[in-house]
Parts: structure tokens; C-alpha cells; sequence
DNA sequence: CAGTGAGCGAGCTTCCGCTTGACTT
């Protein structure tokens, strides 16, 4: 016989809690969602009025049992899951699996996990709040609905295993979007003048930009003329104060996003890191959208900044949540022990906690305090005037230890200390320079900045971020690129001692690090859903049921109702789209073949994006090429189509067999009597010429040679190999590590056979989950 | 790894939100 059985969510917060609570009490965790829909069918019987199929998940099997019996010897159930909608159906769902009576189990709820907190929350209990887990059930059947309803719609009209929902389908489109803003984006051209005066007395620097942009050289130049032949003179100046305050804690999509920009990780490598910190006790939980700081965290972090930089560096704070669908269910991320400036562990998980720790002690820190300083600079004989932007920081405070960062890479210089000046000093320059420069189109996302337009949605949860941006990635209709960048030639204008000098210089732009891109499968399929499902692609959908599921879990609407007015038409928008829409292979006409004047299109074939030549109509069996990589079916050019047609190229004759040139799946590659050799980068399929061929297989002959360190008459089958990764074993196609601690070329046949003996059996690879 | 682009049809794919491991290179 047990006393007290308490079940929370997560095992690492039943350790802690179990502590806090005497020996009566046993804690265990659900490890989440201990029932879900089931996956055949619909899991919905929707005749009977939209009853859910619930059954225990295969994973949770165990759990339930192990529950279950802990239940039945317990005197009293406490269900202690987090405080909202997915809480309560938690509760709910443990009520009815474990078959808990009601007199013997009650309903629990802490926000934050101090020994206070939680037996507050064990002389408040209450009961389960059935309209807060109707209101869940609905969001669940709801996605259930659109999903499993939308997919298989996908799978005949477009691609077979294929996926779309609620909140997938529009982070796609976000980056659909995005790309054709970029596309269309035509950039401007413009002068951008700045100057450096010298002090009349000391000949100090002056920086200073002027006020107005030009938008051709002729003006600029002209500017700059008038420039040589003015006086400057200090027409005002101005100061004002300025402060800064810290960022709130992090929650999730923060944590995500400064982790990205600060440390670049990727979104779940942050989870993950984060992950093993809270199970290590180090950090708080790291799903959360509440900023709230436990008031045993305030303390901490008070006395941890009066004795680290002094009284007048603190500055308590209490942060409130702005995002919309916000649940505060938990506390904002934080160290669980504010005084560990650091921890052991991987650097990574070093250097994220010593982020998260910076963060949060910064947030209870003094504002810094500035001074800024604007100088107005006017020439004699223009109407235009230069602005010297001077920042003075005259006290630090949470600037001493962080400064959150920001998406936008400006090139603009950060505003630095300025000389005194005063009104009517008259300056004399030293340089004026006006570069060329370029309007910019919006970026491209991040995942991090990708999980903040979301987030500002109000779509998807701090557990949904990182595993929805790896389906729209798994899925093919996402890819996390990095590109080179383009170069172009900007000119500059320069006047020094009267004179005026110009120059042309290369700049690089667009180069695109780790940035999300639209593949054309993925901007099909968001075509598609766009053209039929107008309203569940809005970007308001999600906030828009989210007031219905409000007011399901106030008690003033029904679930099942909801959800049936949602249904009916939509269902019959599914039913209409599958009999009667196109199949969608986003087919696009670029023009005519000039030499046989048959049409040329793009579309998605059997494997991947393609062009064809002629209409599969013809007598004559159409012409196929696939796009290359970096090509899309968005922004391919006629001629861009028309090249691909021109591989494979047949350069002549080598040692009484064909040599041809083609572009592959690993770039382009010369193909001689079967075998492949891969160009370098300074060759071009296009023009390279027999001679240069030779030369390239030659040398693959030769490396070839290089790569067999020993063979065996015996055994033809087994090689020893020099690989990528050193040196190894091959032998009837499969390939063995050889142990660092053997000399390979010393290897006998039978020491190899050993290794491969002792060489683990490979698992078939695991499908992907 | 360096192609393919027809068609039949069985059987499978798929959602979002809660939680952790169990798996590789």
C-alpha cells in the first residue's frame, strides 16, 4: 500500500518533485500524452457525431501498466500535469485509462517547481475541468481532420506520400512566399555620400552621413563638386539621454533564435542541448512560452548581481507575455541554481547554459544609460546637410553582460564618441566618399527567424517548433541551404584635396548562409492548397480557432458543433477538389525550341522537376532533361532549359572508345569506356575539349592506382582500399573499418577476414519516423 | 552514382502536441 501517487509529465521533474515531497509520497511521470487517436482511418467516428477513437499509445504501453498498478495501491491519485489545455486532457486521459475513482484522485497544479509551490497546490486541489479538455479535443480532432483529410488529397493529386496541416502547410508557405518576394524584388540603385570634417583646433575626426541619398553618379558627382568648394559650418547640436533595457528570459523560440545567431546552432540542436541541461537539473524547462521568473529566481539572481557588479546594477523586473496563444503552463527558461555561473559538460552544453544564465541575470539588471549626441553639419552653398550621430554610454548596466542580437546584418558603423563641437565651429574636410549601393529584398528565413514569424502567428507550440521545421525539411518541400553569392561592380566616388576620384570596385552579394529555400514540389503543393483551401492556408487560421477553442474551454461553446460546422464544408471541398481537379504537376510553358519550334515546359515528372521538349502527342516521343541543382521551376530561363539539352556532348575518341561530357547528380563528369571522372571546378562542360578530357582521366588512372594499397590472388574479391576516411577493408561490396592500431599494408588475408568476422552486423537503415 | 519520364495495382504514406530515449555516421 502507497500513500500518495503523484504523476506529472516529465520523469526529471518526478526526481525534484519526489525530493520536496515526504516519503508518503511516490512520483512518477506519463512521459506526456499517454493516449492518442487512433491511426487507422480517421480515428474519428464522425457519424457519431464526431467521437474520438482514442487508444494507448504502443510506446506508452508500458508506462499505462506501470501506472496502473501504482494506481490501484495508492490511497490517493494526484495528477499533477501542467496547467493547460494539453494538461488537462493529460489528466483526463490518465483518469480514464487508469480507471481512477473519482473519490480518490484529485487534480493538482503548480507553475513553478519549489517545495512551496507544491504543497500549496496539495492543499488546493480541484477537480479535471471537462470544457478545458473539450476544448483540447476539439484542437485535436480538428488537426486530425485537416491533416489525415488534405494529405491523401496530395497523395492522388500531386505525390504520394506527401503531407500537409494546420501548421506545416502555412511555415511552408511563409517560405514560398518569401522566395517570390525575393524573385520579383527588383534592386535600386543608390549614392550613398558620408564625410570625415576635421576640428578646427585639434583636427579631429568628424563622421557624418549625409542626409539625402542620390540616386545617379552624374548627381552625386555634381553633389560632390559643390562639396570641394563649401564651407561646413556646425549648424546645431543636440543632446538628448537614452537608455536601453534588457530582453525578457528566454522562452523556447528565443532560446532558439539567440542560439542560432549567437552560437549557430540549429533549432534542434538547441532542443536537444537543452534537453540534456534539464535533465541534469542545470536549467528549468526548456518548453515554455512563459518569461515569469519564479520568485525564488529573482532572489537569486538579486543577490548573484549585488555581489558580482554592486547594488547599482539591480534592477527587478517583472516581464509579462505579448505572444498570443501563450499558456504559461511553466516558468521561462532559466539556470535552476542562479549562483552556477557555470557548469561541466560538452562545450556545447557549456556554452548554451552560459547563455541562458547571462540572460537571465541580465533581465533583473539596470537599464544602461546613454547619451546621445546629433550633429547637424550645413555647406554653404547646398541645400542638403550632414548628420554626425555620436552614442556615449554613461553607465552600462545589463550591457555588461548582454547584448541580445538581432536577424539584420547592417553595414552601418556603430555611433561612437564625438568631439566637443558648438554651434557655428566651421569645419574643414578631410574626405567625402560616396559609395554605390543597392537596395536589398527582405532575407530569406532562418529556422530561428522562421520560429519567430510563427510564433508572432500564434501558430504551433514551444514542442512543435523544431521537429515542424524538420518535417517541412524531411518533407522535400524545404531545403536549408547555404549559396555563394553573386559579385557586381559598384563605383565609388571619392574627393580629397579638391579632387574628385572614381573607382570601380566587385562587391559580393546575396551569398545566403544556412537559409531556407523552396524546393518546387514545395511551392507546387503550396499552389495547390492555396488554389482550394484558401481558408486553412490563412495565416489567421490558427488564431481564429484558437477564440473558438477560448470559448469551448469557457463553457460557452460545444466542441462537437465546432467542429462540425468546420467539417461539412470543408469535407465537401475535399470531396469536390478530388473529383474534379487537374492533377497538379505545376506545368509552365517557357516558349519554343528555336530549331524545331515544338513547346518547351517545366513540370514535376515521375522523379523530381524536369523540362520537356514537345508535346507527348507528337509522333515523336518528347524530349526530357531534370533541372540541376539550384535550378527551379520558378526562375528558370528558355536558354537555361535549352543547355540542358545539350549534355551529353560526345568530344571524340580515346583508346578506341567514346568519350562523352555530362552533368550528373554530383556535378559534371567525363565518361570514358564506363567510368566516370568527375570535372574540377575550372572546367566547363559546355566547352571542354577532348584534349583536357584525356588529361582528367589520366589522372583518375593514377589516383586509382593510389587508392589500392593491397590485393589478394586468392581471395579477388577482398581489397585493402585508401578511402576518404583512411584507409579500409572492401570485400564482396561491403566496406570494414580496419583498426588504427594495424599497419594496413601489413594486413595478411586472414587478419582481414578476422576484422570482418568481428565487424558488427549493420542494421538495415531505420526508417525515417 | 552518373538514368529514368508507360501503366497496372497492392499496400503504404499523413496531422499536432505532450514527453523521452534508441538508433546511426
Amino acid at each position: 500500500m502507497i500513500e500518495n501517487l503523484v504523476i506529472v509529465e516529465s520523469p526529471a521533474k518526478a526526481k525534484t518533485i519526489e525530493k520536496f515531497l515526504g516519503k508518503e509520497f511516490v512520483v512518477k511521470s506519463s512521459f506526456g500524452h499517454v493516449r492518442d487517436l487512433a491511426k487507422k482511418n480517421l480515428g474519428i467516428d464522425i457519424e457519431n457525431n464526431f467521437r474520438p477513437e482514442y487508444i494507448v499509445s504502443a510506446d506508452k504501453k508500458k508506462v499505462v501498466k506501470e501506472l496502473k498498478e501504482l494506481a490501484r495501491k495508492a490511497e490517493t491519485v494526484w495528477i499533477a500535469s501542467d496547467e493547460d489545455r494539453e494538461g488537462e486532457a493529460i489528466a483526463w486521459h490518465l483518469q480514464e485509462v487508469l480507471e481512477l475513482k473519482k473519490e480518490k484522485t484529485r487534480r493538482i497544479v503548480f507553475h513553478e517547481i519549489t517545495k512551496e509551490a507544491i504543497l500549496h497546490a496539495i492543499t488546493t486541489p480541484r477537480s479535471i475541468d471537462a470544457n478545458l479538455v473539450n476544448a483540447q479535443q476539439a484542437r485535436r480532432v480538428l488537426d486530425r481532420l485537416v491533416g489525415f483529410e488534405l494529405s491523401p488529397l496530395l497523395w492522388k493529386k500531386v505525390k504520394p506520400s506527401l503531407s500537409a496541416g494546420r501548421v506545416q502547410s502555412v511555415a511552408v508557405k511563409l517560405i514560398v512566399e518569401r522566395e517570390r518576394e525575393i524573385n520579383q524584388f527588383s534592386a535600386k540603385t543608390y549614392f550613398r555620400v558620408s564625410a570625415v570634417f576635421k576640428t578646427p583646433k585639434e583636427g579631429r575626426d568628424v563622421k557624418a552621413e549625409l542626409s539625402k541619398r542620390f540616386d545617379n553618379e552624374k548627381d552625386t558627382e555634381a553633389f560632390l563638386r559643390k562639396c570641394s568648394e563649401a564651407q561646413f559650418t556646425v549648424q546645431s547640436v543636440e543632446k538628448r539621454p537614452g537608455k536601453k533595457s534588457p530582453a525578457p528570459p528566454f522562452i523556447t523560440s528565443t532560446l532558439q533564435q539567440e542560439a542560432s545567431r549567437k552560437l549557430g546552432f540549429s533549432v534542434s540542436q538547441t532542443m536537444s542541448i537543452a534537453q540534456r541541461l534539464y535533465e541534469s537539473g542545470l536549467i528549468t524547462y526548456m518548453r515554455t512560452d512563459s518569461v515569469n521568473l519564479s520568485g525564488l529566481a529573482i532572489a537569486t539572481a538579486s543577490s548573484e548581481i549585488k555581489s558580482s557588479f554592486g547594488e547599482k546594477y539591480l534592477k527587478v523586473r517583472k516581464f509579462t507575455t505579448k505572444s498570443k496563444g501563450a499558456q504559461e503552463a511553466h516558468e521561462a527558461i532559466r539556470p535552476t541554481y542562479i549562483s552556477n555561473r557555470s557548469v561541466n559538460g560538452s562545450s556545447q552544453e557549456q556554452r548554451l547554459y552560459e547563455l541562458i544564465w547571462k540572460r537571465t541575470v541580465a533581465s533583473q539588471m539596470s537599464d544602461a544609460q546613454l547619451e546621445k549626441t546629433t550633429i547637424r553639419i550645413d555647406l554653404s552653398n547646398a541645400e542638403e546637410h550632414f548628420v554626425a550621430n555620436g552614442e556615449v554610454l554613461i553607465f552600462d548596466g545589463f550591457l555588461k553582460l548582454y547584448i541580445e542580437s538581432t536577424d539584420e546584418e547592417t553595414d552601418e558603423e556603430a555611433a561612437g564618441l564625438l568631439p566637443p563641437l558648438k554651434q557655428n565651429d566651421q569645419l574643414s574636410y578631410k574626405m567625402i566618399e560616396a559609395v554605390q549601393k543597392f537596395t536589398a529584398p527582405a532575407a530569406r528565413y532562418t529556422e530561428a527567424s522562421l520560429v519567430k514569424k510563427l510564433e508572432e502567428l500564434g501558430i504551433g507550440r514551444p514542442s512543435t517548433y523544431a521537429p515542424t521545421i524538420s518535417t517541412i525539411q524531411n518533407r522535400n518541400y524545404v531545403l536549408k541551404e547555404t549559396r555563394a553569392g553573386q559579385t557586381r561592380q559598384i563605383s565609388t566616388l571619392v574627393l580629397e584635396d579638391g579632387k574628385i576620384k572614381q573607382q570601380e570596385r566587385t562587391e559580393n552579394f546575396g551569398q545566403e548562409k544556412q537559409k531556407l529555400f523552396p524546393t518546387d514540389i514545395g511551392m507546387v503543393v503550396n499552389d495547390f492548397l492555396e488554389q482550394y483551401f484558401e481558408e486553412i492556408m490563412n495565416y489567421n487560421f490558427t488564431a481564429d480557432v484558437e477564440k473558438k477553442f477560448d470559448s469551448i474551454a469557457m463553457g460557452k461553446a460545444d466542441w462537437q458543433e465546432m467542429i462540425s460546422n468546420f467539417y461539412k464544408p470543408f469535407h465537401n471541398k475535399v470531396e469536390e477538389t478530388s473529383e474534379t481537379s487537374e492533377r497538379s504537376k505545376g506545368e509552365k510553358l517557357l516558349g519554343e525550341d528555336p530549331k524545331t519550334g515544338k513547346p518547351v515546359a517545366v513540370k514535376i515528372g515521375r522523379f523530381g522537376p524536369m523540362v520537356q521538349i514537345g508535346d507527348a502527342e507528337d509522333e515523336e516521343k518528347p524530349l526530357f532533361a531534370s533541372l540541376l541543382k539550384g535550378q527551379s521551376m520558378e526562375t528558370i530561363t528558355l536558354e537555361e532549359a535549352l543547355d540542358l539539352f545539350k549534355l551529353p556532348r560526345k568530344l571524340g575518341q580515346f583508346e578506341d572508345a567514346e568519350v562523352t561530357v555530362a552533368i550528373g547528380r554530383f556535378g559534371p563528369y567525363v565518361r570514358h569506356q564506363n567510368k566516370f571522372v568527375s570535372l574540377s571546378k575550372e572546367d566547363d562542360p559546355y566547352t571542354i575539349e577532348l584534349e583536357r578530357a584525356v588529361e582528367l582521366i589520366h589522372a583518375k588512372r593514377e589516383e586509382e592506382k593510389n587508392r589500392i594499397i593491397k590485393t589478394f590472388d586468392e581471395e579477388p574479391e577482398l581489397q585493402i582500399l585508401n578511402g576518404r576516411y583512411g584507409p579500409y577493408i572492401t570485400y564482396n561490396k561491403k566496406n570494414f573499418r580496419i583498426p588504427k592500431s594495424r599497419k594496413p599494408e601489413e594486413l595478411t588475408l586472414e587478419a582481414c577476414m578476422e576484422i570482418i568476422k568481428k565487424a558488427p552486423d549493420k542494421p538495415s537503415r531505420r526508417k525515417k519516423s
